[in-house]
DNA sequence: GCATGATAAATGAC
DNA sequence: GTCATTTATCATGC
């Protein structure tokens, strides 16, 4: 049974899988909501880890890869921004 | 697969910064991420376990055997002691709450 | 074929 | 020294 969870462990940590449609609105919705400072405190970590059903390191994996994909090509992430910046102004007419 | 350019002898590559003699555009390179070779991984790995932390001595024989700079082999030591770290953090999360063991 | 999550070198704050 | 991060690379999903 060890040697089972051991295996079952170390496969887990090289297989990826993608995060299902509400984390990635969650993780989106904060990025672009933040996006003069995207860097979430240890505290907002642990909540979006939460709200998204992933570990801290995934949420810091998230940031990371998004950060430096975005600066490298804005252009691409446009119409993204546009979409997540119209649903934060609703939300926050509400 | 390695020729590690920038290590050992040859000390002309990895300028570090000619923040002297003016160069007004001194772009600061930072050095660009190369992936180490299976033999110095293997080496680095086996020291590692003997001790998570090298004296400066240690330290100044492996990378010339290598082909590593010192900070290249300090930094490496760094970064496996922080996933060290994570792979446990990672393990405990993983084994814990499980009706198994 | 790229998008995406995770990991491996490298830097810098402290 | 730790540790969050940047950047490139790896591995997989689709």
């Amino acid at each position: 049974a060890v040697m089972i969870l051991r295996s079952r462990f170390l496969d887990a940590r090289r297989k990826r899988r993608n995060f299902n449609k509400q984390a990635t609105e969650i993780l989106n919705e904060y990025f672009y909501s933040h996006l003069s400072n995207p860097y979430p405190s240890e505290e907002a970590k642990e909540e979006l880890a939460k709200k998204c059903g992933i570990t801290v390191s995934q949420v810091s994996n998230w940031f990371g890869n998004k950060r430096i994909r975005y600066k490298k090509n804005i252009g691409k992430f446009q119409e993204e921004a546009n979409i997540y910046a119209a649903k934060t102004a609703v939300t926050a007419t509400n | 697969e390695n020729t590690n350019p920038g290590s050992s002898a040859s000390s002309s590559s990895v300028t570090k910064e000619g923040s002297k003699s003016g160069n007004p555009s001194a772009p600061r390179t930072r050095k660009k991420r190369c992936p180490y070779s299976k033999f110095q991984i293997r080496e680095l790995e086996r020291e590692f376990f003997f001790n998570v932390y090298i004296n400066k001595e240690k330290r100044l024989q492996l990378s010339r055997m290598l082909n590593l700079t010192d900070r290249q082999v300090k930094i490496w030591f760094q970064n496996r002691r922080m996933k060290e770290k994570k792979l446990s953090r990672d393990r405990l999360q993983y084994f814990s709450g499980n009706p198994l063991l």
